[in-house]
DNA sequence: TTGTGTTTTACGACCTCC
DNA sequence: GGAGGTCGTAAAACACAA
């Protein structure tokens, strides 16, 4: 019980509603096949789901934005690492990129530069 | 327990693109 | 102008050490 207001927005007695796990699975799996969402495929699970378009789009937005700060997190953490040691000779670990991640969504973080030059350009 | 830090939904403000 | 993007933030839910 908990879960009753699927697919409705904000209320005042419901700051906020715990998507089922299955939700979450379906919603990070689709995530993994693409950061960003089409127009029909968030129709489609948004139905699958029993949650709102609007969900779906915010769901993504807030998963994108998670993934950003664990890649900042990580750039800052091998920044700390490089300055801190006193001499790094392999340097050649740039792609040290694998991810320590929590359980959820980890894998892949298709090239985080390329997501930052993105956001960079806009 | 409970105090506290982190994560998860949801939104508003602002920006860009068509 | 509207749709959808980021960014910042509020507050509920959760994790966990003390």
């Amino acid at each position: 019980m908990l879960h009753l207001l699927l697919g409705k927005t904000r209320t005042k007695d419901k700051y906020r509603v715990v998507y089922t796990d299955h939700q979450r699975l379906e919603l990070e799996k689709e995530f993994h096949y693409s950061r960003y969402i089409t127009i029909r495929r968030k129709a489609e699970l948004a139905t699958t789901l029993s949650l709102s378009e609007r969900q779906v789009k915010i769901w993504f937005q807030n998963r994108r934005a998670k993934e950003r700060k664990m890649n900042k997190k990580k750039m800052q953490q091998s920044q700390q690492a490089s300055t801190t040691t006193p001499t790094p000779p392999g340097v050649g670990t740039p792609g040290n990129i694998s991810m320590v991640t929590s359980s959820s969504g980890s894998s892949g973080l298709v090239s985080p530069s390329i997501q930052m030059t993105i956001k960079e350009e806009y």
